[in-house]
DNA sequence: CTGAAAGCGCTAACAC
DNA sequence: GTGTTAGCGCTTTCAG
């Protein structure tokens, strides 16, 4: 079984494969009966076209590649949906990439995109990412990069957040209406743009409050497990526990939850819990988890449109640089006060 | 700044495009002391291959394909994990494409494969998918396709799965142990391949215990959320309401816990409730919830080991065309009987 | 309106 | 060991 392509169809049509090439891009320099004739005989043969060389001479390959941490976390499930969503809608094909915290994965994976291989890039960064001279290089290059979610801070690429800051203090400041008065921060990497402006935030409503910002309630917790166990273990069960959190990262929330049922600390009567998250059943669990619920879908879809825009050469001028689509604080039961 | 390629570095070395290329393979036919030459430029220079020149060429793209349903949920996420750590430890990229339970987006989708564009592909089906030719018309044109998951029927397609109808069967005795008598299953799609086999268990539990095999018990939840709330809720406030449900898709069993709610139905004392899910909150949930846990990492890595053994041609006769890794039935709290 | 020709960057015979 | 050559399948000048 041979394979059909544009010659097959030009012999069989007694025309030259230019011609054949331009009545399938519908160009305007072709005869009506033409492109009928080109038309109804490719798809008799069900003719598809060979992208790798329409890559080849266009120097455009219509993919783009998504560059994230993790994929099992409710954020970037989402995020990657909107982002599909658009790029199938547009026509392009969407490569997938982890780094899995990993700088060197990261740096590894953007470099192969020096080839050409994608038009555009959309990437979340690693916990491990402190420079972006791997992301930068990419630009000068003049492939289109998008920061999404976890971004750098120091730079004019175009990024998509949420407003993390102000939901980092929002979120303090209701544990601290709740009367929480030893307000802990977790996160998984102080270097990551969201948990510092996230931290930031949670700074600033305790300050407002006149309450001490004490480092040993901030914590940062390693990648294994074992470890995250002892460390957060250590904080809650410790002489000064917390009497609230704020869970900085959607897993940082499921380990405390985790914790609290090992060690019988009940949510929320002894420890209120507030967390940045996109679980479809933060409301399904015991207790009810209160959450800084994140746009992810439509993060996803306004990282891929601006890519688009960028890629296609629209009006980069008139594109906002930085756009920040807010999040909603969702108050459950985690974070109830007792009935007075 | 012009691109760097094979033409650069071979006129910067006074050498032949040809043996900059072999050099770069590490071609048996090339003297040491060149490959040092031509490597040393080539990372002097940041030389990164074209890979549309290369997949065009060779005809091997070194891509593969993963098409699934759906991405937001744990099931498909954990799968990509597996398959993305196997591709990238391979040195293969991974291109995803999400059908939203569409057959006809499945079969565009899978159209355009017949193109070269990819390696091989991985596929979970659509709910709507109830013949597979689509599938098998690339596997004609010597593209390998693999299943996993929701695989079809009347295939000899290679097949990764996990013992569905025995889970489903099992799952069923647990809740007749534990005093069910009137138990109702739930799925999305009663084409599909798993919700035949889990319910076949299903089935075959009731009988062997002697129990009435009730259609109005077996629920296909349509695809409207608004819908899906009205048909569940009339079969949980009926006059014969269920004491026990089977879950065949994790989504059915959020449901039923946030219709529960809704209608103060308490779980498990009126209502025991067993899922197919891979939530990795199942346990942190009000209450705990009681899962049949899928092998879903194990099951993305087996199936691309599959399709890479088959792309790179290793002897496939020697490979079995189905692979089942098992389930495990995880019991919590949402069918525990009340203590006597 | 159609066709001839060149070439995207790389690989693979086949010579030398 | 190294170079020459001929494409992979498509797009795009440029002639006619």
């Amino acid at each position: 079984m041979q394979t059909i392509n544009l010659k097959t169809l030009a012999s069989a049509l007694g025309l030259s494969v230019s011609t054949v090439s331009k009545a399938l891009q519908d160009s305007h320099e072709i005869s009506p009966e033409t492109k009928q004739r080109v038309w109804q005989l490719a798809r008799e043969l069900d003719y598809v076209p060979n992208p790798h060389a329409s890559s080849l001479r266009r120097k455009r390959s219509k993919i783009i590649a998504v560059v994230i941490p993790e994929v099992a976390d409710s954020f970037f499930s989402l995020a990657i949906k909107g982002i599909e969503a658009v790029a199938q809608q547009k026509g392009y094909h969407t490569l997938i990439y982890l780094t899995y915290e990993s700088l060197t994965k990261e740096q590894t994976i953007l470099h192969d995109f020096q080839s050409g291989r994608v038009d555009g890039i959309i990437i979340s960064l690693s916990g491990q990412t402190t420079h972006i001279d791997h992301v930068t290089a990419l630009e000068r290059k003049g492939i289109p990069v998008v920061l999404f979610d976890r971004i750098f801070e120091g730079t004019t690429l175009p990024r998509i957040i949420t407003n993390d800051r102000e939901s980092g203090y929002l979120a303090t400041r209701h544990l601290l209406q709740r009367q929480c008065r030893r307000i802990g921060f977790l996160s998984v990497s102080d270097s990551l743009s969201i948990t510092k402006q996230r931290q930031t935030g949670y700074i600033a409503a305790l300050e407002e409050a006149t309450m001490p910002v004490l480092p040993e309630y901030m914590l940062t917790l390693p990648d294994e497990r074992a470890e995250q166990e002892i460390i957060l273990s250590g904080l809650l069960t410790g002489p000064d526990a917390p009497d609230g959190l704020v869970a900085s990262v959607e897993k940082t929330a499921i380990l405390t939850y985790q914790l609290c049922e090992k060690l019988c600390i009940p949510i929320p009567e002894q420890l209120k819990v507030i967390s940045f998250s996109n679980l479809e059943t933060a409301s399904l669990l015991n207790p009810s988890l209160s959450t800084i619920t994140q746009p992810a879908f439509d993060m996803g879809e306004a990282a891929a449109s601006t890519l688009f825009n960028l890629v296609e050469g629209k009006n980069i001028r008139s594109m906002p640089t930085i756009q920040c689509i807010p999040s909603e604080l969702i108050p459950r039961r985690s974070t109830q006060q007792a009935a007075e």
